[in-house]
DNA sequence: TACCGGAATGTTACCGGCAACATCGTCGGG
DNA sequence: CCCGACGATGTTGCCGGTAACATTCCGGTA
């Protein structure tokens, strides 16, 4: 289960290299960089003294020089969470592809002294820029009220679309055209907590698919992405439940209101509907599986990623590309029994 | 949703601090690590040109005079999975208290040539240590195959207590035990994949309490952690089903097996119990909630993270601290309808 | 044959810390 | 009154790279 490497020799310098090959270190540093006017024979000796001595650069002493380091610091939290966490996966691979290696810094996004000693410890190390993924009031209050020396791209987290794109591709948009479609008139909104810039966002495009398709909100409920809460919101409401609909905020969320229902002797989907948001691997395996929205959070990571080194290296930042999230329909969905056909 | 710092001045150093006190940059340098004999007088000015320009050391240029760093690279794969994720944020916590940045390194752990490539330019920053979380075989073998200069902490990443402990504490005996008790006397184990170390663990595991409570193994189908696989496995099995009681390897896989056997005519828990190991936040809000093994995740990571640290520091690593998994009853789990009671 | 210029390579200083060693000043004892 | 010792602080060199500048070695030309 364990192992220990003793291995005590400190590795290769360019120094090593360079006496190894009978050259100065300069030109072994010019070989490093491509430098192209090396002799061959030269050139040569050099790179068999480097795989010789398993030469690796120093990337401290590397940085401490150019000034500029190859590392970018992302700020999130709760990395249990599937949605954030393949964000960090696919900033992950983004910064990697561009060279760059992500120091992750997990917060309690809830405790702002602790969100400043996070931010203040990774701002040791000195970073090409950092993302801001995690973006409750609290990250974005503390964020802004320091002074990094760095670019800092601040993610709201969630899907976020430009506000004058159409309707059909605005968030919450199919999903609730669909359960109009199945003749859902009123309907609920599971929403995540209100300290969220993507849940804030995510409930104003509810409202206004709601009122765009002619439904009725009969509530907004706060809840904190968990499947308890869910729950919990379902259990808050009176006994004639108001709605035949619910839109839930994420998945996990979706999955606490569906056995709410189940518990209070409503069937999903021949009594009420339920939706998500995320697409979760899980989510097809819900009983019953659930119709939810698919997010491509790894391209969200991604482009997060991109848009802060475009800022590093001070150039245009690449467009968004427009993000339609895709309806996925399952089986928590179903005709309004209610409904006037 | 963006924001720039543009902000060009350089970081402060110890000389811009020296210069504005009056002092030499020793002297701030002295203060920096404590010494005591500097006359308060100084102190105090030292201390507030450091506070007045907002000085923070540069790790980078520390760590290389002093030829040690204070980061550790953590290699594990796909941290959308509960466990490895829980895994990684204990470490990370771990980590951070004692004064270390954890770089986070997700590898494609079946692709021998990525997990190369990532251990690659992990190395290249000076690293006090690396954690491999990630233990499939793939990985193993790369790690052992690769020569640090550092030293490395192979966890297995799943649950692992020492072979010679009390059959009761031992992996899944709890859920064995409560199964038995239940009266089911035929099991079928949906497990992990073969190549994860811990998968195989958890298998023989398994084998070992099924032979202990006198119950019958009826087959062990390899899963791979996902609900999709526990889903197949239950469709795989023949019209009859073998069994009354399926473990799976973990929560979703469990979740699968409930939505497949729901489409087979099962009910669970009144036709056929099912459990799962992890106990995730998802796992009290399946319909039905999930009969589970707690794992304290959290307290593994912790756990890597003292290990490599005693490694690095060179002194006797802290023992085990004996962790017992806790059985979670909820209502996936009931009586067998078959037993002869 | 002396000279010029560019290609190939070497030398040097610096990045921001740390630590060994050097220096300064002051106080107490002989 | 001088000197030693010690406390407080300054000077220097080094860690492993990078880059500006310097030097060497050619061949080609006048």
């Amino acid at each position: 289960m364990t192992e220990t490497q003793p291995s005590v020799e400190r590795p290769a310098t360019i120094y090593d290299v360079a006496r190894a090959a009978g050259v100065s270190h300069a030109t072994v540093t010019r070989l490093l960089k491509g430098y192209a006017g090396i002799r061959p024979e030269t050139r040569d000796r050099v790179t068999e003294a480097i795989r010789e001595l398993g030469y690796r650069p120093n990337l401290n002493a590397r940085s401490l020089t150019t000034g500029r380091s190859h590392r970018i610091a992302a700020l999130t939290h709760e990395i249990t969470q599937v949605g954030p966490n393949r964000i960090l996966e696919g900033a992950n691979m983004a910064a990697r592809d561009a060279g760059y290696l992500l120091d992750v810094i997990t917060l309690d996004v809830h405790d702002p002294a602790a969100i400043r000693e996070s931010i203040d410890l990774a701002l040791q190390f000195d970073l090409a820029g950092v993302l801001a993924l995690a973006s409750t009031d609290e990250v974005t209050k503390a964020v802004e009220t320091t002074t990094f020396r760095v670019p800092v791209y601040l993610a709201t987290g969630h899907d976020r679309v430009p506000s004058d794109s159409t309707p059909a591709f605005n968030g919450l948009f199919p999903l609730l055209q669909h359960l109009a479609e199945l003749g859902h008139r009123d309907v609920v909104h599971i929403a995540g907590p209100s300290g969220w810039v993507g849940a804030r966002n995510r409930a104003r495009e509810y409202e206004a698919a709601v009122a765009e398709l002619g439904m009725r909100s009969q509530g907004l409920i706060h809840g904190d992405w968990s499947s308890r809460s869910g729950y919990q919101a379902i259990l808050s409401l009176p006994d004639d439940l108001p709605a035949t609909a619910f839109v839930a905020a994420n998945d996990q969320t979706a999955l606490g209101a569906i056995l709410a229902l189940n518990e209070r002797g409503y069937r999903v989907p021949d009594d009420v509907s339920v939706t998500g948001v995320d697409d979760t691997p899980e989510a097809a395996y819900f009983s019953p599986p659930l119709t939810t929205l698919r997010i491509d959070f790894a391209a969200q990571g991604r482009h997060a990623v991109q848009q802060l080194l475009a800022l590093i290296d001070g150039v245009p930042p690449p467009p968004m590309p427009p993000r339609i999230p895709e309806l996925i329909v399952r089986r928590s969905t179903g005709n309004n029994p209610r409904a006037v056909q």
